[in-house]
DNA sequence: CACACCACTTGAACATGTTCAACTAGCAGG
DNA sequence: CCTGCTAGTTGAACATGTTCAAGTGGTGTG
């Protein structure tokens, strides 16, 4: 497992763009995780809504002023669990890109792969869900602050465009990954919505969209689609500005 | 302004569907409205999150209680800016259609149109737009409580296609209204995310992905697209199954 | 070894959404 | 006009996320 290490793991060197962090020593570290792990404990036992920052602090030993020192808010513990499930998508995601080369299969693979990751959480990824959604959330997965999860996670479907033997328009296979990274937050999105037993429509919705998808993608070199693939790719880039 | 009244305007006979209301009186009607108003303008002029009950009560020159009496909780109090601003989409979409034929600046106009009502209140539909996420929430623009309102939203789609002149496959005929206002519900996405002067990303989002649409859909039309086509309309047929 | 600094810890206090038992008042029936 | 019913109203009490001033203890330095 390289490549993608979750940020909270080891107190890595502080980077000069990023605000300036207290220097951590060996007890605040193990108390951090402490408390990180009492949380995602309890968010799965009981829910987010139902677990009180005081019961967490109660179950961890500590006082819940404590909790505080460590995480901005209640909402900042879930970052954890974000980092923590990309973490493991990914090395699910490396271990299926080892053994296939055809395009569909692979982006299959690595979408089922998320799912199963998430499957175990579907309930409470939904209240997940609600706060990252907020704009001005940490958690947003547009947020600057999780600019590099979101980076990490479009490597995986890097990985999946240039890894494959599929030819394809060189413009569009520099903007793909990014735009399937789009769909799989679409397919998330699909996901923390979906009823059904085992979320089952979302695994029927993977399944038909691939192979569209790959359609698509094939189609792309057509010279009757090249216009229309340039206005897509102009879109692109014209919405891109002044981000 | 025919067909789409917002539900809480009038005290309207029991449904035999709905859960049983109590019986109004007009006085607790008129203090319903001060409560609701107060408060929609109190949102406005400080915002959701810092507006804070007691003040609602407080400004209306009721007590708290009073407002649970009418309302089940602090969010059910948005559910009036929603229906508010659907009504006005929808009047303004009229007068655009009206006055147009051709397929591309209907949905344009429409559009364009669905940005300009909500603007005066994007800072504040940021928050709004993080408990519609909820899926549990009635808010929510796929929950079953919000199903009147997003059939009059889609109903807006159907007569931007219905009316128009644009000659397309009569499968993709059907099924385009509901695929345009699931787009739409992306443009609103990617303008509660928007923080460029004006949202004028969402603006040029909107007159980037007109034209591309108005293509693709003619292009549908195009033999090698038919099976691609079929294909798509399969997947929504599958996905669409066990709701 | 003593001292000072600072990471770390504490728990009471605060702010705010929500609940609830008690009260009020206006209308219907006698 | 009295009486009772119930929609309507009240505000204190409660639950919970968050803050903060006051410690505490370990570590490096003279």
């Amino acid at each position: 497992m390289t490549g993608v290490t979750t940020a909270a793991a080891e107190p890595a060197e502080p980077q000069p763009g990023a605000p300036a962090e207290k220097p951590r020593r060996a007890r605040g570290e193990q108390t951090r995780q402490l408390i990180l792990e009492t949380a995602l404990r309890l968010f799965r036992e009981r829910g987010y809504a139902e677990t009180t920052m005081r019961a967490i602090a109660k179950e961890a030993g500590v006082a819940v002023g404590n909790a505080y020192y460590y995480f901005d808010s209640k909402e900042h513990l879930i970052q954890g669990f974000y980092d923590r499930n990309q973490t493991i998508h990914r090395a699910a995601a490396e271990q299926i890109l080892a053994g296939e080369k055809d395009l569909a299969p692979r982006l299959r693979g690595v979408l089922h792969a998320g799912i199963d990751v998430n499957a175990p959480y579907h309930s409470f990824a939904a209240t997940f869900f609600k706060t990252a959604a907020e704009p001005s959330s940490p958690l947003s997965p547009f947020s600057r602050e999780s600019s590099p999860a979101r980076e990490a996670a479009i490597a995986i479907f890097r990985d999946v465009v240039d890894g494959s033997t599929a030819k394809l328009d060189p413009e569009l296979r520099k903007e793909l990954p990014e735009l399937l990274w789009l769909g799989w937050m679409g397919v998330i999105l699909f996901w923390v919505y979906d009823k059904s037993p085992g979320q089952r429509r979302t695994r029927r919705l993977i399944d038909g969209a691939v192979p569209l998808i790959d359609r698509l993608v094939s189609l792309s070199r057509l010279r009757v689609l090249r216009p229309a693939l340039r206005q897509v790719l102009a879109l692109i880039e014209t919405v891109r500005k002044d981000d």
